[in-house]
DNA sequence: TAATTTTGCTATCGATTTGATAGTAAAAAT
DNA sequence: ATTTTTACTATCAAATCGATAGCAAAATTA
């Protein structure tokens, strides 16, 4: 893998594994609607072409951000799971979601949210916890 | 303005207004190294273009996450400061800051930052407080 | 068992964006 | 009056994006 990183600060470094237009919204659909197949991350709202999609999961599975499995009983389906490092996320997804609530309105109808009236923690430790709950499932 | 929003999803939203590689490098550079002028930004480690530093000053002004003014004994430069807007994106700079920190460094050397551990609430209090305060001498 | 559908991709290729460099006009400093 | 600084714009090649089509293997249906 070649040497992605612009300089040594977290923020940037942050920036430069999953500061394009698309990671985000994986993590998202996956953490919120935990979407866990490439079909069902296809059918997202903002309709990612599937070639990038191919791409993000390599990217991600590279960084450890997610993990890649298949069930016994299926050969074929691939099930994609976010690791601790890619939970992680939550609280950047929230406050995405918060920030693009608060100020983004007169740009763009924004679609209302329920439960991000909540404090910020619990919301935080509300997604964490359910996402891990069902991965938990799976091993 | 052409429309560029993908959904009404407020983190979509949110990340098709700075969701690119430089936008939030700029927001951190003017929130917590308190960086004013076209110089300034574009003189920071990661060496952002001209031309780039240009477009995104332009559309950051367009979504009143910044305003540019201008000082009245100096004609040239330009002083662009954070709205309240683009304060509001303080929380989401630390948090990626205390994720790269966290999780980046078996990938990149991820510079030290200080008071970073200390908790969240306080930081992002202290670092909007002071950048208000120097705001508060522009206006 | 055979045909059809589904899934998880890859290939293609034009359009868009990026980024390095050079250049410029006006203001400020010398 | 000359030089330097500031805040950009222009250029253009390279990289990336994104829409569509295609495809092989697995699963489902007939």
């Amino acid at each position: 893998m070649k040497n992605i990183f612009r300089s040594g600060c977290p923020i940037a470094s942050s920036l430069d594994v999953i500061g394009d237009k698309w990671s985000l919204l994986i993590i998202r659909d996956m953490l919120i609607q935990h979407k866990r197949t490439f079909k069902e991350m296809s059918s997202s709202a903002e309709k990612i072409a599937p070639s990038i999609l191919s791409a993000r999961l390599k990217l991600l599975e590279s960084y450890q951000l997610i993990k890649k499995i298949k069930l016994p009983n299926n050969k074929k389906e691939n099930i994609y799971l976010l690791t601790e490092k890619g939970i992680g996320f939550t609280p950047i997804v929230i406050e995405f979601s918060l920030w693009g609530g608060a100020y983004l309105g007169e740009f763009n109808k924004i679609d209302y949210i329920e439960g991000l009236d909540a404090d910020k923690q619990s919301i935080i430790q509300a997604v964490e916890g359910k996402y891990k709950e069902m991965v938990s499932q799976f091993c």
